[in-house]
RNA sequence: GGUUCCGUAGCUCAGCUGGAUAGAGCAACAGCCUUCUAAGCUGUGGGUCCCAGGUUCGAAUCCUGGCGGAAUCACCA
């Protein structure tokens, strides 16, 4: 048993025993005790003393006294209404044996939680990744990892946006300016390439719109009256209407781009269950605004385009159908979410998706809700913030982005460089070399964007490269790749713990009990991260570990210490501190390395 | 303008379901490698937790009102 429930049943039973009424479990407070005072738990002594009617001072005495009857209790001090418990050594060293000899430790048993889905990445096929997608795809990633740790079954799914008017302005430019050539001919990566393209055309499309307009066309009719919009907007139609020649250019456009965008997941080390291509879910998609038209749950205006009244919820207007009867953003969502509810029947279905979008999800939730759809609560937007620069916002159209591909190169060139510099990789062959400074480049990379809240808006500053000291992900990487150096030393030396534990005769230091209190930390705050779906929280308490197991170990000899007990002790705390770090970097997507 | 989110050290971030004297890292400075990996460890300096009220035994945390910033309110996605 936990030492909280140990402490929370004795509390209960300090009150039934008075035959008082038995406190409401939040107001036992349980927290861990600050570093300047005595003990390992605080039990907050405040919101108890209302049913004790004694005073704070009192009441944290008599149930420190009580207490000290648990034998895992050894000692207790009260500071204004804090009472500090001292938790005896034994139950560390227990819990450090039972937890190093379970594989499973901190996970949930077994997958028990039913189906889930999460929808990241959904990348449109007109440009490459930048940092921001970095951020969604390491974020619905991880998620996914960790909604599994807690027993969850998880699909991951890719919305791929591979139609509309801004696929096509990458086409025409290839029709207009591209000279046949290809990303193999060019020698450019395949999404590079196109999105190359799509620049060209803004920028012309842009000229031509600075003509009309110093000709004296209205600006926002020269938006619209461009001859290169209207192209556009004519290839789109031919699009839809299946075109042979215009859907064989976006196959082989499209195709280009799956390739390159295959190479950054590669890097980024993601992956999917399943894919889903909006060419392929818009037309469900209308089919349901039909559908809802049909139950008067929509309307339609004199132009043909289809709303939905929002208004008695708070919202707008909403349209579902433009008057030309083609889709927008929302007619695809509504498709793609019935298709998915169809294929899969999870009891969730999350998206990653930025929170300028948070306005978008509220509307489809409430139309599904219309629909009277009985799922439309299962579908759950996990909003992030925005990845910004020093100077704003990252925007694309005048390329102000951290490319997604240069980024990683630089991480993995600033790793291969400091290795050099350290010496830490020398007598390694070039293979295990390349591998190795990959595992801490990405790390460095993916630990930076994790770290940090998931609902905040982050800024990345280009001009300073992120740290591989400090709290970093190679500093997590390097305390494991040092616990794995110190084991296989003890195993070469024919150092195994004896099954038995021998604790008598020796409490735990500072340190020790540090280091153990965070590692039985590690199962409550993968459960927190499930709920919050916040690798942050995990991140954060990976950073502690390592913090303090350094200390630890810069403080403790272990495979030099003379007494069995002590060392056979600090062994398995190794061991099981590598494990966890293991585990955990492993639910950041973050590899941890024997050695580096 | 409406709605939503954010404001903590020079910088990047923790802490926010109310709990003790608000924590880390980076940057700066000063130390520690004949001993299990120095990508480490130790120390010093650094704060009006945006402001003002309120609730409370107790507020960075909750409420109200300001100020500042961002997103969104498209027949874009």
């Amino acid at each position: 048993m936990r030492i909280e429930e140990i402490i929370t049943g004795a509390i209960c039973r300090y009150f039934t025993e008075r035959s008082l009424p038995e406190p409401d479990q939040s107001l036992i407070q349980l927290q861990r005790t600050r570093k300047e005072f005595e003990g390992d738990i605080t039990l907050v002594v405040f919101p108890l003393i209302r049913l004790l009617k004694k005073s704070p001072a009192e009441a944290g005495e008599e149930l420190g006294s009580f207490l000290l009857q648990q034998p895992e209790i050894k000692d207790f001090n009260v500071i204004k209404g804090f009472l500090n418990l001292v938790v005896d050594s034994s139950y560390w060293m227990d819990f450090v044996t039972n937890s190093a000899a379970d594989h499973n430790y901190g996970f949930a048993e077994s997958p028990s939680g039913g189906t889930v889905l999460v929808e990241f990445s959904s990348p449109n096929t007109n440009k490459p990744l930048h940092l921001g997608h970095i951020r969604n795809n390491l974020l619905g990633y991880s998620i996914s990892k960790i909604l599994e740790a807690n027993g969850k079954e998880v699909k991951k799914v890719n919305l791929v946006n591979d139609r509309g008017i801004h696929i096509c302005k990458t086409m025409l430019a290839w029709q207009k300016w591209g000279e046949n050539a290809t990303p193999s001919s060019a020698g450019v990566k395949g999404d590079h390439f196109v999105g190359d393209l799509y620049v060209k055309f803004e920028n012309e499309y842009r000229t031509e719109v600075r003509q009309l307009a110093e000709q004296g066309m209205a600006e926002e009719a020269a938006r619209s009256e461009a001859p290169l919009i209207r192209e556009a907007r004519e290839m789109l139609r031919k699009w839809e209407a299946g075109d042979p020649g215009v859907t064989r250019l976006w196959e082989m456009m499209n195709g280009w781009v799956y390739e390159g965008f295959d190479v950054t997941y590669r890097s980024l080390g993601v992956s999917f269950d399943k894919i889903y291509y909006e060419s392929e879910t818009y037309n469900a998609g209308k089919a349901i605004v039909r559908e809802g038209l049909g139950k008067s749950v929509f309307y339609s205006k004199e132009d043909g385009s289809v709303w939905i009244d929002l208004t008695r919820r708070g919202l707008d207007e909403k349209l579902l159908l433009r008057s030309d009867g083609t889709s927008v953003y929302i007619t695809q969502d509504l498709g793609t979410a019935v298709m998915r509810q169809q294929d899969y029947d999870a009891e969730k279905m999350y998206y990653v998706v930025g929170n300028e979008q948070d306005y978008h999800f509220k509307v489809l939730s409430l139309i599904l809700q219309e629909m009277g759809y009985d799922w439309a609560g299962s579908i759950e937007h996990i909003s992030y913030g925005m990845v910004e620069l020093p100077s704003g916002k990252m925007k694309s159209r005048e390329g102000k982005v951290v490319d997604a591909d240069n980024l990683i190169d630089e991480m993995l060139e600033t790793a291969g460089e400091l290795s050099a510099e350290l010496g830490k990789l020398d007598g390694l062959d070039r293979d295990e070399k390349s591998a190795i400074i990959r595992t801490i480049g990405m790390g460095a990379l993916k630990y930076f964007i994790l770290k940090v809240d998931p609902k905040k808006n982050m800024i990345f500053n280009p001009e300073e490269s992120i740290d591989f000291n400090g709290n970093t992900g190679p500093f997590i990487q390097y305390t494991h790749a040092r616990i794995r150096s110190l084991l296989k030393k003890a195993g070469q030396q024919g150092i195994v713990p004896g099954k038995d534990i021998e604790n008598d005769g020796f409490s735990l230091t500072v340190k020790e009990k540090n280091v153990s209190a965070l590692l039985h930390e590690f199962p409550v705050i993968v459960a927190e991260a499930g709920k919050a779906c916040s690798p942050a929280l995990i991140a954060n308490l990976m950073y502690e570990v390592a913090r303090e197991y350094n200390q630890f170990y810069h403080d403790h000899p272990v495979l030099k210490e003379e007494d069995r007990g002590k060392r056979d002790f600090r062994l398995r705390l190794s061991a099981l501190t590598g494990d966890v770090i293991k585990k955990g970097m492993d639910l950041l997507g973050i590899d941890a390395p024997e050695r580096m």
